[in-house]
RNA sequence: GGCGCGAUAGCAAAGCGGUUAUGCACCGGAUUGCAAAUCCGAUUAGCCCAGUUCGACUCUGGGUCGCGCCUCCA
């Protein structure tokens, strides 16, 4: 039975969902004004493989995963750059689907934009303050009444009077309270025309926390099963959702929370203001991206992850050993994949990146009653557990490596799919791409060629200066029985 | 200040009240013309102090250190 962290309970409980069978899952995305940080990445790649374990046990699946197209950063960025926000956020919701797939990551069912979802929104805070929870500031805005919502706090843990303590809590004219925050902002002349909407409260635009409240439950209902995000949004982002949707529909709104672990920069959390983040498509330039999904699933979710070159290349040292496993086998095992786990999306065939295939659910099928699978399961199944998940997948691979087991090989690369890795030729992995300034195939071969005439030559000195040369240049070269083959480093 | 999380071998990272985690690195052996890859084996753990227990890395209490949230943040 599959067990899940809850942070509303702050303990690992059984999954059960609100309708067998069905798994109705909201996660929090980006806010579309820069490219996606290696954070982003990880909330990606990390619900990503929740997605795909919940597939592969057998649930029918629903994933929302918003992306936020209207708020203050991106009005200013606009208006630095002197261009329309609709320009800017198209151009980043671009770089981030392109972000995407190179991580290999499934699309989720519905991707709805904040702007789409601006009238679900009004109705919403209406609601709201036909409750009694909403209320019309002096300056314009209408703000939430936290202290009128019972419940505030439960989910990260806060009391009213421990807010109120900390003297952090900005004090803004026009709220009844400071705790209070914004539903809907009141125009500004300054701003422009296409940040306007037209609301019962006059012209404005949505404050942050309402769209998921009124995204979610537009697409999911009003209680649905797992909500999820960064550690950082616990509070007040998902607090606030909590009382929105709780506030306005009267009901329990979400019944498990998630939320991962930082990504890290020399122990500190990657963040803007910090300025130590790296955008994924740098870290693309320097690491595989099936390295740096692996390096990110090499943690628990919930803990923090440290970046570092020093990490990322022993990730790569780990996969590489998985492929060379693989590499051993026949073609039929390691080169297979469909990709029946694509919804269609035309979208997502126009970006180069790693297969989709084989979660479990659509590709190979996994017996899972196989000591190996069922070892996997168990991991998984103990809230996501995947570095255990993959000792499995390292016991495997040394299965295959004693036994030559085709079997093995398959399982291996069944399971690996199931958390979306491991699906790539092996060859391809290994050898790569070659990098601007070294050497092609072609003259990779014809080295090889060389060396293997001065081998038969008894020419070992010539052979091994040719290895040695090779290497230099980031060339591995592996005598096997069947042949000389090569590498990257 | 309030609330919360963490501390495991050289590095990274899990489970577990008693029996090999796993990967990388390192050492020995097999294999190889020599390597690489692979296999076999060895070594290296559980922040500190108490307590519970026949037995604690694992449970309880206290301390120390690190990190996060309380402000936009994945």
């Amino acid at each position: 039975m599959l067990k899940i962290y809850n942070t509303l309970a702050r303990d690992k409980q059984d999954f059960i969902p609100i309708e067998p069978n069905t798994v109705r899952m909201y996660v929090c995305g980006m806010t579309v004004y820069d490219y996606c940080h290696l954070g982003h990445a990880r909330v990606m790649v990390v619900f990503d493989m929740v997605y795909r374990w919940l597939k592969a046990s057998g649930y029918d699946v629903t994933y929302v995963r918003n992306i936020t197209d209207i708020d203050d950063k991106i009005i200013k960025r606009a208006a630095e750059n002197g261009e329309s926000i609709h320009a800017l956020t198209r151009r980043f919701i671009g770089a981030m689907h392109e972000d995407e797939r190179a991580l290999g990551i499934l699309p989720p069912d519905h991707e709805p934009r904040a702007t789409q979802y601006v009238p679900q929104m009004l109705a919403m805070i209406g609601q709201l303050e036909k409750n009694g929870l909403a209320y019309r500031a002096t300056d314009g805005d209408m703000n939430y009444a936290v202290r009128k919502f019972d419940g505030y706090g439960k989910l990260s843990g806060k009391s009213l009077g421990d807010l109120r303590a900390g003297e952090r809590v900005n004090v803004n004219d026009g709220k009844n309270d400071p705790l209070d925050f914004v539903l809907w902002k009141h125009a500004r002349d300054d701003e422009a025309e296409e940040v306007k909407w037209n609301s019962p409260w006059g012209k404005g635009r949505p404050g942050w926390h309402i769209e998921c409240s009124a995204m979610g439950s537009e697409i999911l209902g009003k209680h649905f099963d797992i909500h999820g995000g960064g550690a950082d949004l616990q509070f007040p982002h998902h607090e606030n959702e909590i009382a929105q949707s709780e506030g306005a529909h009267q009901c329990s709104f979400v019944n498990y929370w998630m939320h991962n672990g930082f990504v890290r920069v020399d122990e500190e959390k990657m963040s803007k203001s910090l300025g130590n983040f790296f955008t994924i498509r740098e870290v693309l330039k320097k690491y595989d991206a099936e390295v740096v999904r692996f390096f990110i699933l090499r943690a628990h979710y919930r803990s923090s992850l440290n970046y570092s070159d020093a990490h990322l290349n022993d990730a790569k040292g780990a996969l590489t050993r998985l492929y060379t496993a693989l590499k051993s086998i026949t073609p039929d095992v390691t080169t297979s994949h469909s990709t029946s786990l694509l919804k269609d999306n035309s979208l997502v065939a126009s970006y180069p990146g790693l297969p989709l295939s084989g979660d479990g659910a659509g590709g190979a099928a996994v017996d899972w009653n196989e000591p190996s699978a069922q070892r996997f399961k168990t991991a998984m199944d103990d809230d996501f557990n995947t570095p255990e998940a993959m000792a499995v997948l390292f016991e495997l691979a040394n299965e295959v490596n004693r036994s030559q087991s085709a079997e093995a090989a398959r399982q291996l690369k069944t399971l690996g799919g199931v958390l979306g890795l491991l699906q790539r030729d092996p060859q391809a992995f290994l050898q790569g791409d070659a990098n601007e300034g070294e050497l092609d195939d072609v003259a990779i071969n014809a080295q090889i060629e060389a060396r293997v005439s001065a081998k038969k030559a008894k020419n070992f000195a010539e052979a091994d200066r040719i290895r040695k040369e090779l290497l230099e240049t980031g060339i591995v070269l592996e005598d096997t029985p069947h042949g000389t083959i090569w590498r990257r480093a």
